[in-house]
DNA sequence: TCGGTTGTGGAATGGATCGTCCATAACGTA
DNA sequence: TACGTTATGGACGATCCATTCCACAACCGA
């Protein structure tokens, strides 16, 4: 019976996104959302609630990507290809920030260091994430450590900590003006120097281990 | 002859810097800062421009003092307490995050994270202080190669901005909301994994090296 | 075709915030 | 002690921004 809604929701939290990515919360107005998707003030407020329901929105869909992306690359397959999934991942993030010349960085950090220490509900996905990657990372070295690629000795989830804090720590120094080769190097140090097992030949830290992406 | 100031520019910037970590640039009003400094708005806006000029002192500062930390606790001594040093300060770094229990995080990286895209001065003093960590980071494992801890085949630079990346990346990953414990942990892998030279014994990876600070 | 319900979008509102202004105070010097 | 100069701090103005409101439009079922 009630009149339908003549925009596309996703559509919406697109746009939303880009505004919210390019100048933070605070820095980000209503009406710029407003225009850039079309909508009517009112429109926005009866579908979205407010400014902070909607930036939890489109957090929350960002930290859902953020997993979904480790996903893709990391969760399933065989336990031999486990270090090469993991080079990958580790590879293609640091390629995101390096190809990132608007230095927009990453709405997940940029929105904690906004906002975590004041709203529960950002601190809480936020940190919902971590654990998220966390994991993957984690069951990934295990399987490469299987197969042996990795040192058995090693304790798995200490060495996913370390990885998904060179992931993150790439965003940063990107963010702080480091440049793409450099944050290219850093993914292919990261990796370099992670215990292999006795039998492998150890990569050399000077150079980069195959890059498959 | 003409009436001195009555306040302490040192002791205002300190409050303004309070106030900005605490709350970002946007989130922080120039009536708080007048607040905590017991300042008028004239003499604040008298003394330091405007609230942009005021972050940009306070922000340089902020950088200045990062690359002070890094400097007293790396450069000059010994070759062969080089690795002691850069031990010390990636777990110093981690301590920090870690004991930062109000998670207010560094105001290097809220202020990059926040301004870094749209305000060229924060832009470029943020690059600036990565330049000058890389460059002790970096001059540090040349001397502990040169002593014959670390491998002498690894590259310098780039172990550099690997323990660059990892101390920004336990920041990030400490505000994103991951647990103290986890981020000591994180400062001692990241050292158990560097490469070390080939007669000395390898450290466990699942254990810390010696804890100095 | 018609009524009820919900969507729409722009005008209006109320509060907050940056920066200015100015009357006054405090200091050094003559 | 008197004067010129700068500091002080609170009131003020102009702007901005999140949110609400409302008149109207669009749709669906009867």
């Amino acid at each position: 019976m009630p009149r339908p809604r003549a925009f596309d929701e996703r559509r919406v939290l697109e746009r939303a996104r880009e505004q919210f990515w390019a100048t933070g919360y605070a820095g980000t107005r209503m009406d710029d959302i407003a225009r850039a998707t079309g909508l009517g003030k009112g429109s926005l407020y009866g579908a979205f609630g407010d400014k902070g329901k909607l930036f939890h929105r489109v957090f929350g869909d960002w930290c859902t990507a953020v997993v979904e992306v480790a996903e893709d690359r990391l969760a399933g397959g065989p336990d031999a290809e486990a270090l090469a999934r993991l080079s990958g991942y580790v590879h293609l993030m640091a390629e995101n920030t390096a190809s990132d010349t608007e230095r927009r960085g990453c709405l997940l950090a940029k929105g904690a260091a906004e906002l975590a220490q004041h709203d529960p509900t950002v601190a809480g996905r936020s940190a919902e994430t971590m654990t998220a990657l966390l994991t993957l990372l984690r069951t990934e070295i295990s399987a490469a450590q299987r197969h042996g690629d990795i040192d058995s000795a090693a304790d798995p989830e200490r060495l996913a900590a370390l990885l998904l804090t060179v992931v993150r720590g790439i965003e940063a120094v990107g963010k702080a003006g480091l440049d793409p080769e450099t944050l290219r190097n850093i993914a292919d140090t990261a990796l370099a120097v992670l215990p292999m097992s006795e039998g492998q030949k150890r990569l050399e830290t000077g150079c980069s281990p195959a890059r498959e992406n």
